[in-house]
DNA sequence: CGAATGCTTTGATCTACATCAACACTCGAC
DNA sequence: GTCGAGTGTTGATGTAGATCAAAGCATTCG
């Protein structure tokens, strides 16, 4: 919606406005990375930038999935409800993720910016149609919405049988983790969901994640300037207290820990 | 797309025995669906079919991903562990759907037979090379991943935030959709799994399953003539009970009933 | 056939976390 | 500055479902 604040030269700019993908900071991140500077062309000539503010929806579960999104800045969640407002957050969106990966006729949720937000629009129809042409691009959709699903999977394991302390530790190391991949730094981390969004993704009620939050940092694990914002000091105990089901498989004594 | 119950000449049944898939029963309702006859044939080339008996490993989290899978006949579990034993089963598999959908180099979660087992078994190499060359095969098998996702979502949803009673119910009306997308009859349910499994799959202890059970038995909502084996009498109560979470976005109230 | 073994059900008790209830902090408006 | 609204923290109490315990019920096996 808005690329504008365009100084002098029109003439130059005008190309750049024509593919803002060639210019674009998080394309080695995302989906958009598969394709080379000539396919990029074709992508940003179906591409619309938008913008939402805090609070914002993008879509409604429901709704036609008319349209798919990068997120080139700021923070998205998706949730579900159940018809007497109980959430679950299934997911929160970053810089550079893909939303609305759901080749379906509806959404599957719904999704609200937490932060001011960037990002680009891509009309579903058009994308499949691209999606013939660059098989790279359908590929990498494919490993995209894998990794989707291995998430998916580890947080039903959170879900189901973790603790509430361990549910905050792995929360905590998953979003050190991609912000690391973000090329962000991995020990202090920005928290731009609320209490409740947390407490609503982790299965959780917002004062045990408060409470939760205040043990870790009387363990000294983890210092909090401000409720936004997380130090981790002790990434050790941390992925200790997590319950490090990620290495599970490599420990040969696991299968024997059964019962 | 079944163009085949060709009967007596055996000239042409070698091609049959070549191509099992020409026959196979759940092809229409599997991945393999996508593909044409012709096409079947190069399929066919790198499949092998195999067996597994109840309890057997299929695969281990961790392990190489090397082969993916069709379930022919009979069900499997999927499962992550915690290092202290706990389980979370996140899928069940019956007989059509597609095992091990993970583009990735190592197996995120393990499966195990529950029941006697028929197995289509393709390595993922070949697959992959199979799948440049037939788009209609890759758009198919995004579409299972993006299925596969909005299955993962509900669980989340039922996991963080739905009672034990609405789990075993959701969990009823799911196993009978499936059972009818098969072809089979919706009302009496096979339940292949053991009340542990059942558990795991809901973040459960065995006990609130059975509980939960007697307790819809004494409703008349479900009759047990033995453990594995649910028949459904009350849907709509049923369908009460489970939360009706899929409606949800329908209902224009939904949205204001948030606290 | 009875003993053994493995599920499943039922009952009694316990507990992690939810809920209810205040209070504290932050930040923008005036 | 202070008022108020929104968000977060802390404390007291309640409860859904876990855990502990024992008994039913099949199925297998010697």
């Amino acid at each position: 919606m808005s690329h504008d604040n365009r100084p002098s030269r029109p003439l130059e700019l005008a190309p750049q406005i024509a593919n803002p993908c060639q210019a674009c900071a998080v394309r080695v991140h995302s989906v958009c990375g598969a394709l080379e500077p000539a396919e990029l062309n074709r992508l940003a000539a179906i591409t619309t930038q938008t913008e939402a503010e805090p609070g914002e929806t993008i879509f409604i579960e429901g709704d036609p999935a008319d349209h798919l999104f990068v997120v080139t800045g700021g923070g998205v969640r998706m949730y579900k409800l159940l018809p007497d407002g109980r959430r679950q957050i299934t997911g929160f969106i970053f810089t550079g993720d893909f939303l609305g990966l759901a080749l379906y006729d509806n959404y599957a949720y719904s999704a609200e910016a937490m932060t001011k937000l960037q990002l680009c629009r891509f009309p579903r129809l058009k994308l499949e149609k691209l999606l013939d042409e660059f098989p790279k691009l359908e590929r990498r959709l494919l490993k995209t919405a894998s990794n989707e699903l291995a998430a998916a999977q580890d947080q039903m394991l959170l879900l189901g049988r973790k603790t509430a302390r361990e549910r905050i530790a792995t929360f905590l190391l998953s979003l050190s983790e991609r912000a690391i991949r973000r090329g962000e730094r991995g020990d202090v981390i920005a928290l731009p969901m609320s209490r409740e969004d947390i407490g609503d993704y982790l299965g959780l009620a917002i004062e045990t994640v408060s409470r939760t939050f205040t043990r870790f940092k009387k363990l000294g694990v983890v210092y909090h300037s401000n409720p936004r914002e997380a130090k981790i000091l002790d990434r050790e105990t941390l992925q200790h207290i997590a319950g490090m089901a990620e290495d599970m498989s490599l420990t040969a004594t696991a299968a024997f820990r059964r019962r």
